[in-house]
DNA sequence: GATTTAAACGAAAACGTTTTCGATTTTATC
DNA sequence: GATAAAATCGAAAACGTTTTCGTTTAAATC
């Protein structure tokens, strides 16, 4: 059961293996005649080239790598199912690697991708990431690079990203446009530029419509998780029980919220209420039903790759390349928590 | 910027590449002053070696398919992170591609894997999918290849799997013990192996309490969603106005039926019981809390690549290998909705 | 029929590594 | 110092493909 290659095509037929090779590529200095018998055997014997010999020789192996936090979220899966389902159409398979939130690793797996040769790296940088060591290495060598998300603006290179300040200016507004006059923001770690820009928006909304900003009024989370939102719920009503609504930076910590509201008997939306960000389908399932800032997941993975893709062609053919910034468009959903 | 190998590490040090290629590898024919000097220079220059290359020369790329049917599922890509950082350890990175349920589909994925001259593929079958020709084709070449969660009795390979049947029937069990006298099933499409036995797990727990099983109370599913959790909801209360629990066969399904009481106002779980199946992070989070079967998905993912990679390492020395199949202990988690 | 042009093919190098096996050098033994 | 043994090295083939460029054959032109 051994692969079949040129080789034996080109045997069989008595023909030399660079006319096999032409004759499956269609080049124009093959007769039909014997492009025909070398299609035909082809067939017959199931003939696949050997891609390690394919990579070796051209150089590229149709294969691209992925690096995010974490798999297991659910922005992150619809992001890449985006990215899988438009590589495939090109031909690319993608290779994914997770940094669990950690520079350390994130570091080891650009390295990993790096001596692996894809043929593009797409990545959300971890919370502790900036321009480090390991993303200028990757710019050096000069390898198509697309961040999406979670990116730093001090890196040169193509990036898919929502506009994190308006969107969660937004939704800061439609708290107060719902009659909010005292909002808590729990906010995303320090580092993470997304973070930094929805911090921004709650505070320009709350600017514009001349609500007092308050530095007490922020929570800062560590890992954004479930338990972070019950906590700080438990901390802003104890500490601040005028507060009428909340921003979260996300749908996992503002459902965290809902089941404080919850467990205390606490009235969602009348006493307070409660937006997040990302619209996660566990946000209509919740009661009540959490209103949200949608964020295109699987159009972002799609856009990455077809970024990516642009870059990758360009460099193949010696083309200059300009890193572009694509921004899509995010929608509040209003529903029961601030009805 | 070119990339450095090692000829050109063997002609700064006037020796052979042969030399310099045994030194990186530690062989015992090289001097230990010899060692020190390619090592120092490969260091120096930041040598590594051409992943194509050795592809071509050993035959393998260290890198293995996976196939499921959707990546945006928590069980699935639960999994997916078991198999990632589980496969990292051995050096092994991992393609994942989706089926999407569609069978056509899924062979063209095998087909493109295979192409790839992966070293092994592991894959959760689509509904529609049995021993089919792509199946086959996998064993023909005599490709490492295990199966988990969804697979078929009918092909002969490594599984990792739950003991459906077991698992339904403790989670009938839980209900009837819980005072359930008239319990309906949504059970899963008809075709797959784990829909199958945990229908049949959930006609044995009946059984041996002797409550007459009735066709009328199972519902089948077509894409086990939400939405059909609610649609069966609303039908079950309406045919069946006395059943006083409800066993989905996923706790997606089971969130639907507590959205669709939640709606209607019956309560759960005094007019009735409802128990889900995977353990979801949604389970805990919505209100009543979700009773479940838990199924360790992470660990799937792990002894997934676990006996993958025991299959490619028999492969590799010639050895024979025997399939295995590993069943992995599920456990009834009772919360709100069946106190 | 000689010459030119076009069509069809193939030799060979290249991609960068691994590994076998023979050659050379050094060291040890008497 | 001759011989054997051990240590060290390198030539070369192989993995299977792609592509350049030269060669051969067939057709066209006068």
């Amino acid at each position: 059961m051994k692969d079949i290659t040129l080789k034996q095509i080109a045997e069989t037929l008595g023909i030399s293996i660079t006319t096999v090779s032409k004759a499956l590529k269609d080049y124009p200095d093959v007769s039909s005649k014997t492009k025909k018998s070398v299609l035909e055997l082809a067939q017959n014997l199931q003939y696949t080239p050997n891609s390690f010999a394919v990579n070796l020789r051209t150089k590229e192996s149709k294969t691209i790598g992925l690096i995010i936090p974490e798999v297991v979220h659910h922005f992150f899966s619809s992001v890449i199912n985006g990215i899988i389902e438009e590589a495939e159409k090109s031909g690319y398979l993608v290779i994914i690697l997770q940094s669990n939130e950690s520079l350390t690793l994130e570091k080891k797996q650009v390295e990993l991708l790096i001596n692996k040769r894809v043929d593009g790296i797409i990545m959300s940088l971890s919370n502790e990431s900036n321009d480090d060591e390991h993303i200028k290495e990757i710019c050096k060598r000069e390898i198509p690079f697309v961040l999406f998300d979670k990116i730093s603006k001090f890196i040169n290179c193509s990036k898919v990203i929502i506009d994190d300040q308006k969107a969660a200016f937004n939704a800061t507004e439609h708290l107060i446009l719902k009659g909010c006059k005292k909002i808590a923001h729990i906010r995303g770690p320090v580092n993470p530029q997304n973070a930094i820009d929805r911090f921004l928006g709650y505070k320009k909304a709350l600017e514009k419509y001349n609500i007092p900003f308050d530095y007490n009024l922020v929570y800062t989370c560590k890992n954004v998780t479930f338990e972070e939102g019950k906590e700080f719920a438990a901390a802003i009503l104890k500490d601040h029980p005028d507060v009428d609504g909340i921003f979260a930076i996300t749908d996992l910590v503002a459902v965290g919220v809902l089941a404080h509201c919850n467990e205390q008997k606490i009235v969602v939306p009348d006493q307070i209420k409660v937006i997040g960000f990302s619209n996660w389908f566990m946000s209509q399932v919740i009661t009540p039903k959490l209103s949200t800032v949608d964020q295109p997941s699987y159009e972002m993975g799609v856009q990455s790759f077809t970024v990516l893709l642009e870059e990758m062609n360009c460099k193949k053919e010696m083309r200059p390349f300009i890193p572009k910034t694509i921004e899509l468009d995010t929608q509040i959903i209003g529903r029961d928590s601030t009805l």
